[in-house]
DNA sequence: CCGAGAGAGTTATAGTGTCTAACAGAGGTG
DNA sequence: CACCTCTGTTAGACACTATAACTCTCTCGG
């Protein structure tokens, strides 16, 4: 992305900044965050330590990039599947958990980075939140059209008075819906999300931290479960 | 515990321990598991580096220690919290979750050493999986008289498949319910466990890693919806 | 009551990693 | 073609893990 017609010194830099995150991300494969080295960087592309420092102004620098490449990627798949959704929001809707579940299993290392435990010392920039909604977009429009039950309708109150506050929060809705925060329907578009994405979260990081190893079942017949569930809740089709 | 009345020595050695774990705790407290460093702690409590290493054998063996502790700490909260469960299924379910919430929120640290991201390289002891379903039993217990509907069927379903296999699991399911895995209900009774753990997990994970930061809900509310309709689904009266 | 030995602590040292400083060469730009 | 920026180097300060070798002290058995 934004390759450019640079200058030949920034294609050549642009393409050493790539290698090293190459790099970065099968020492993340091997032995997560703490494994990922400067040094050891250096030494495998054949560089010694300091010029790293070139690239990327320190250790925290590299790990932010990656965080970055990582929401931009599941964020890519997760719209790329909402071109094409089928008419049935119950149907949709599965189908985008399991792109999420899918994205999440297929990159362990990079799931975990973004959505795992915070890296100490490490404040999310302003537009990982932006990334992030830009993920979960397309379940607000499945939403949209929901009709909770009481069970959920807790979660719908607390998102209605959310949106009065938070503009960004209503900008997010309006992107996605055209619905504005006085619209009966916009604490539902939101709290449907949420609480797909605390379902979605809780499989998908226990699956791929290694916590149902042993177990006798599939994270997706779990997530698939949980969905019909929800999809029941807000009386989806 | 097994505080004993040993020697004076090992008494102090024991003491010197909890010292070390302590600080280990604080420090894990300001910056996870990556801030706990060994030096850093000898000379807190006044002691030289190498000094620990009579204590610990090296610094995941100390990490090792604090893992234990934190499990046999939820597991003791959750079986108290399950001697006095109100008759309603539903509501023993939300008595019980609610603790665990509680737990996860006021320890968070500890809450994300346990369950959050896998330590690297540091493989969890057969015990941890003992002491994981200690904390889970109640909850077992709960399901065992559950009806579930369609939603959930293949979940109670994989789990059935898994009695059969598993001795461990079996035994698990006979302590806490006296059920064997030909019973028509043993599925159902880890099916509701295994689903409202995965439930429980994602929204205590993303509370305690602070992703529901400047969303306008509680974490609570959120939880109380999910087990709202994981009763449901199981026809928990 | 005392002496051997285990246990607890020390310093010294090797190894790895982050990051800064000071310097050298090579490429692009006027 | 001269300048200067960009890229790379080595040297070194600092923090942490871990081992080795050594000293001191307390405990315990005879």
């Amino acid at each position: 992305m934004a390759a450019a017609a640079t200058s030949p010194r920034a294609r050549y830099r642009e393409q050493t900044r790539t290698q090293i995150k190459e790099t970065a991300l099968a020492q993340l494969a091997e032995g997560g965050p703490s494994a990922v080295a400067l040094t050891r960087i250096a030494k495998e592309i054949g560089l010694s330590g300091p010029a790293l420092y070139r690239y990327f102004a320190n250790r925290d620098d590299l790990l932010h990039a990656l965080v970055r490449d990582a929401y931009d990627d599941i964020a890519t798949t997760i719209r790329h599947t909402a071109t094409d959704l089928p008419d049935s929001p119950t149907a949709a809707l599965h189908r985008l958990t399991d792109a999420y579940l899918d994205w999440a299993t297929t990159e362990p290392h990079r799931y975990l980075l973004i959505q795992g435990n915070p890296i100490p010392g490490y404040a999310a920039p302003p537009d990982t939140i932006r990334r992030a909604r830009a993920a979960m977009g397309p379940f607000v429009k499945i939403f949209a059209n929901g009709r909770p039950t009481h069970a959920v309708q807790p979660v719908v109150d607390e998102m209605t008075t959310w949106l009065h506050q938070d503009e960004t929060a209503a900008d997010w809705l309006h992107e996605y819906t055209g619905l504005t925060p006085d619209d009966p329907n916009a604490g539902c578009a939101l709290a449907g999300p949420v609480l797909a994405w605390s379902h979605l979260h809780g499989t998908a990081h226990l699956e791929v931290s290694g916590q149902y190893t042993g177990m006798g079942h599939h994270a997706r017949t779990l997530l698939r479960a949980q969905m019909a569930m929800l999809a029941t809740a807000f009386h989806l089709s």
